[in-house]
DNA sequence: ATTATCTATAGATCTATAGATAATGC
DNA sequence: ATTATCTATAGATCTATAGATAATGC
């Protein structure tokens, strides 16, 4: 499972071969078949279980004594660092949900309520500052996206930058920690009214 | 290659088959190899054009009357329609330049000059109006990043967010306009000292 | 005469399964 | 007795090419 969702991560589901993943894992490939019967459903046991991870780190840490723009920073982070620890996330969720959108309909009917009652919840909160005149007119949606583009963008163009610049693997971390505390200032600033 | 060109970007290189490639277009599969001898080929083909035209639309425009802001804002926006006309061409870019690297290679030593010089003639003026105290300590470069993260994101997103959404057309293209003024919002606003 | 289009097919994958053999657990 | 692993292979692609035939341009 771990060579496999290296390989669907680095290169895709269709350029991925049980052939190979076999090979990697250092295994038989009918073995690959014996244990999760279809290349598709061993995709979809992986992508499942990516998707949770998602899910769950953007749900917790809700202490109640914070102000709005102290949750909202310490949730920037801690999306920013889901995505740092899991750097081809993005590429696999873009990528398998874009090819293929049947996908997204099993995700859809089970995991997509949780997060979406809690940005429900997120938004009440943001309404709350904008009646007393400390954020500008906006919705949690825009908030919400505008986290996820930077964030997931960074580590979707990262494999390109890298080649790019030809910066070293501690020059990109040092671009990362940059580009965090980038992250959290411009989206502060942007509640400005 | 009007064909090629949609499937490639829908569904990747691996996924896309010459034989669809020849059956959408109408024609016979061995003449998708007739005019352009291999997949690959074609792919660079349609690939190098797409990478000229984002290039091109990134260059123009540089009336010297401006301020730094305002020319920033054009510049904004013109990336914002070139990739809304090219909606998929996010995906593609991301997708095929992160499986297959090599291909970056003969785009770097191409035709990577020409937009960093532009950035770099853009870093000066910028810095210019940091010493003048209008705009915070910065780089050009996490600028640039910012605005490619929010635009193309939104079309590299908008597949699953359109599906998860339920949203009609109307309603999905006057949220790429409410997006549009959001994100120009957005980075000027990240520019305050 | 050259260019475009087609049929047919070689050769290389790739997924999935059948069936034999080895390892493990009770 | 059950579970894990292997070899071998069927059947379905898919890319690329060879070679025949049709269409076009001079």
């Amino acid at each position: 499972m771990d060579t496999a969702e290296r390989l669907f991560s680095e290169k895709g589901f269709a350029m991925t071969s049980t052939v190979e993943i076999a090979k990697l894992a250092g295994c038989n490939q009918a073995l690959v078949h014996y244990y999760f019967r279809s290349k598709e459903n061993l995709f979809q046991t992986i992508f499942a279980k990516k998707i949770r991870l998602v899910i769950s780190t953007f749900l917790e840490g809700n202490e109640e004594t914070l102000t709005f723009e102290e949750k909202l920073e310490k949730q920037i982070i801690a999306h920013f660092e889901m995505v740092r620890s899991n750097p081809r996330l993005p590429f696999l969720v873009i990528t398998e949900l874009t090819v293929n959108p049947s996908r997204l309909q099993s995700i859809k009917d089970r995991i997509i309520d949780l997060p979406l009652s809690f940005l429900k919840q997120l938004n009440k909160e943001l309404q709350l500052e904008i009646e007393n005149g400390r954020i500008r007119s906006m919705s949690i949606y825009d908030i919400a996206l505008t986290i996820v583009s930077l964030n997931a963008m960074l580590f979707l163009v990262s494999p390109i930058l890298k080649s790019i610049t030809e910066m070293s693997d501690a020059e990109f971390e040092e671009l990362v920690e940059h580009r965090k505390k980038e992250h959290v200032r411009i989206i502060l600033a942007s509640l400005k009214p």
